[in-house]
RNA sequence: GCGGCUGUAGUCUAGUGGUUAGGACGGAAGCUUCCCAAGCUUCUAACUCGGGUUCGAAUCCCGGCAGCCGCACCA
């Protein structure tokens, strides 16, 4: 048979897909009764189980070969928690209406003419601007409104009382963060640290658009791995160094394909343990049944990579919609641990110890106890702990200003002594930063679906061609007739290959044509027919035949046979041109 | 959010003021020794929602909701 070749899905193909994706059960748009609501999808029962597939893939990966570890924390969360991570202030668009025709507008853009950098403005200072410049309605020249913060986190309050506000998170990132002193205890207090969650997210988008892409509601797989500052190598970096990434650096547009090992050298990826992830995510996504040759990795703009990332790149996949970011991997430095440390005042550190103590000379600031006493009397003692604690770097111009019992003070250097001290030292504590991959979830579900969709226009025809390991389905098992005690074998053989791993499909009904075209539309990699050969004396009594879907091929083997060979072909272990 | 186009069974679609709203595919039950969606019989199920115009609306008008395309937005 001859399909449509591995190119970018048309338009009309995509159609297809969604129609087919809405007639089988993979995913149903949410609330159709009551008209439906943008952004939002229902997972079918094939849809559930295909999704699950690639979430045991992604955990058999970050979990088993990795080692990492899994927690589920909450969706809602504390506007304290996304003050921290920039979320309250940096995820909100600045809007403003027309007094007249009520027409909405992004509010720094209104003035982009007139800034640099408009983002940055606040709305008392957009508002001004407005009056300064003289900005009105482009679509009335009317009077504009005051501007107001639409944010794209859906708010909500905690308990009954509206004191307590809170957010549906918009990434599940946090709830790791959040949780780094539990989490640093439970892995003994060491580094590398890594964590994955799975879960959703919540952006009230303003105008969701292209089918699964872009959701209100979303599911990530996030990875977040704490490392050492100064240690962002990782021990399986040797092993794959000489595997081929296709890149897209920001240095230009033209499109790379280098090893991972060079890429590192030639400082195109920033070092080895971000390098190692990314091409663990090209790992992640072949397995899964991306098509590689439409797969690339591109690295942030500088102006589009978040301020605290040292780095960042996207796996990129070719859908029909275009080039769509499908994951993302970057180096978050210190960034994430610093604020929650500083907004939450508890320590993130790690503490990292030395091969053996050191004998350290620092610089601290030491009280001079005999100029404090009589000029400070009774608070002299809280005043030399406050300066002792404070670091020699925070004097200014020979000052220092600390707070003590509540009152701030500012003390001349008669007070204090900045001196060299020796110490011994067993370590020394550092932030640790983060490498964070990011999945969505529900794209990587999309585009496993369209690179695995093949269709014969001619003979309208369409087969998924979804690997069998993320395969909803992996076994139909069809009596040719539901007659003659064809039909009670295989029952009993679907009785006995169906579990929770081994998802098998009975269908008796119709031409057994029809049966198999019903299965390579949902992408069920094998199908085994008991026909009249199987109850019948001869040879092949006690053997069915089993069909592959993408050769259509067929083998007989033995009945007792069946569920050890859909369970070796399914692991790799057998393969089916040699059955 | 703005502008343009669109909305008929699960899917694709015919119907442009009065139709039992038609077909195809799918699905269900049955018949058939039937291995690649094509045989036979029967059955199943729809006018996106709300208002208006009209004696009468799937059809005309207004609005909501949703989809597609473009703009904007977004990772």
């Amino acid at each position: 048979m001859s399909y449509a070749p591995s190119q970018v899905m048309q338009m009309n193909d995509a159609n297809d897909l969604l129609s087919l994706c809405k007639r089988r059960g993979f995913i149903w748009p949410s609330f159709e009764m009551y008209g439906g609501v943008a952004g939002m999808f229902d997972y079918g029962p094939l849809g559930c189980v295909l999704k699950n597939n690639i979430v045991e893939v992604w955990r058999a990966i970050y979990k088993g070969r990795e080692g990492f570890v899994e927690i589920d924390s909450e969706t809602v969360n504390p506007r304290e928690v996304f003050k921290a991570s920039g979320h309250v202030d940096g995820f909100a668009d600045l809007m403003t209406y027309c007094r007249a025709c009520g027409s909405p507008f992004r509010a720094d853009h209104l003035v982009k003419d007139h800034y640099e950098n408009p983002d940055v403005l606040t709305p008392a200072e957009l508002d001004e601007s407005f009056a300064r410049f003289g900005v009105t309605c482009p679509e009335c020249g009317g009077q504009l409104g005051p501007v107001e913060e639409f944010n794209l986190m859906f708010k909500t309050n905690i308990g009954p009382g509206s004191d307590r506000v809170g957010y549906l998170r918009p990434e599940t990132a946090q709830g790791i963060f959040v949780n780094f002193p539990n989490l640093y205890r439970y892995n003994r207090e060491k580094m590398p640290l890594g964590v994955i969650q799975t879960g959703r997210g919540y952006r009230n988008e303003i105008a969701p658009r292209q089918g699964m892409i872009r959701m209100r509601e979303f599911n990530m797989m996030e990875v977040e791995l704490f490392v050492d500052p100064d240690d962002k190598d990782w021990p399986g970096f040797p092993g794959i160094e000489g595997e081929e990434l296709v890149l897209v650096p920001n240095t230009g547009e033209e499109t790379l394909t280098m090893t991972v090992g060079r890429a590192v050298e030639e400082g195109i990826i920033a070092n080895r343990v971000l390098a190692y992830f990314i091409h663990t995510t090209k790992q992640l996504l072949v397995r899964l049944g991306v098509d590689p040759a439409r797969l690339r990795f591109r690295q942030h703009l500088p102006d589009e990579m978040a301020h605290y990332a040292a780095d960042c790149w996207d796996a990129e996949v070719l859908l029909s919609y275009g080039w769509t970011e499908i994951t993302g991997i970057a180096d978050r430095g210190c960034w994430d641990l610093s604020r929650h440390a500083q907004f939450s005042g508890t320590d993130l550190t790690h503490f990292r110890r030395f091969d053996e103590p050191r004998e350290v000379e620092t610089e601290r600031v030491r009280a001079r106890h005999k100029a404090l006493g009589p000029a400070f009397k009774g608070r002299a003692k809280a005043v030399a702990a406050a300066l002792e604690a404070v670091s020699p770097s925070e004097v200014r111009d020979g000052r220092l200003t600390v707070i003590a019992d509540g009152e701030e003070t500012v003390l001349t250097d008669e007070y204090f002594e900045v001196v060299k001290v020796t110490e011994k030292a067993a370590g020394e504590r550092v932030v640790p930063h983060v490498i964070e991959p990011s999945h969505g979830l529900d794209r990587i579900f999309y585009s496993v679906l369209e690179h695995a969709y093949a269709h014969d226009a001619e003979k309208d025809y369409t087969v998924l061609r979804l690997r069998p390991e993320v395969a909803p389905v992996k076994l139909g098992v069809f009596p040719l007739m539901e007659r003659d005690g064809l039909d009670d074998l295989a029952r009993r053989i679907y009785g006995e290959v169906h579990d929770h791993r081994v998802e098998a499909y009975y269908d008796g009904s119709g031409t057994i044509g029809r049966r198999y075209a019903r299965m390579d539309e949902i992408g069920t990699p094998w199908c085994v027919t008991v026909d009249y050969a199987s109850v019948e004396d001869g040879p092949d009594r006690g053997t069915v035949t089993i069909r592959d879907r993408d050769t259509t091929e067929q083998r007989r083997i033995r009945i007792e046979d069946v569920r050890p060979v859909v369970e070796g072909l399914l692991e790799g272990r057998l393969d089916f041109a040699s059955l």
